[in-house]
DNA sequence: AATGTAACGTTACAACATTGCATATAATAT
DNA sequence: ATATTATATGCAATGTTGTAACGTTACATT
């Protein structure tokens, strides 16, 4: 009989499966990839990824539709992601800059951050260094 | 016989449509407001949305999947959205801090910018004035 | 054993977005 | 004028992403 604890769940299932990938995947993807571990259907898999974000282990990438594993601890700082629309890398950054930043627009205008989205479409270094600056 | 300039297309109606709204909203929202001008199909609109986009006239706001009006001109400058989750205002706002965020990250990791989504979700001022600080 | 709760399944559906193909009209070239 | 090309649109179907509602199962607690 094992205690609560040490089973595993689908949520267990969803984050292992994150953790295997080297990019954001769709919850759909997520779902083609557990079939055979016992997930059937999409909203098993929906949530598990909130549960997952509660917990503050993943993430979602707003403007990929797509979910990743959180790259560690963020203590007080924001995560940034930088998505290279050439090759789909996708870096997760700690930036102390951002963070000032909000915290200065939410100074300037009295708004009260609670969540950033914070993704940075362009190219990643490895892409640009095969195109010369014109 | 009119001129394409002087022609009025869905794009057209599309931006006013949303000109005319007090925060973004979803493009199947557009089309049950246009129908009566015309606008029957989802893709009709999509198209619209499109050319707006590339022309600079529109954002879209990624964490609501809703489409606004730009601001106006950015003069170099990334639009910051900043979204009450309480009363569903949306205000964009033109910030220096962010561009130079950017700069930063760009500079220490050779990722190259094109394009930023930056969405900071919270209370307003107008929701947070009824809720002291606890 | 009875009960409560978290996890999961199933079905259906809502919301968001794209594709392919046909048609109409306008701009341009000949 | 006619042919050609580009833009705009209509329409149907389909694909993708996400949620709601409700019932069932597994397990912990008492």
């Amino acid at each position: 009989m094992k205690k609560r604890s040490e089973r595993i769940t689908h949520a267990d299932r969803v984050l292992r499966y994150l953790q295997q990938q080297d990019r954001p995947i769709s919850a759909y993807d997520i779902l083609e990839g557990l079939r055979s571990d016992g997930v059937t259907a999409s909203t098993t898999v929906y949530r598990a990824l909130e549960k997952l974000l509660n917990a503050g282990r993943i993430h979602k990438v707003e403007s990929l539709n797509a979910w990743t594993v959180c790259c560690g601890e963020h203590d007080q700082q924001v995560p940034v992601f930088a998505i290279c629309d050439d090759c789909g890398t996708v870096t997760e950054h700690i930036n102390t800059d951002f963070k000032n930043s909000i915290a200065s627009l939410s100074k300037t205008t009295g708004f009260e951050p609670n969540h950033s989205v914070l993704e940075i479409h362009g190219r990643c270094s490895d892409c640009n260094a095969g195109v010369p600056a014109n």
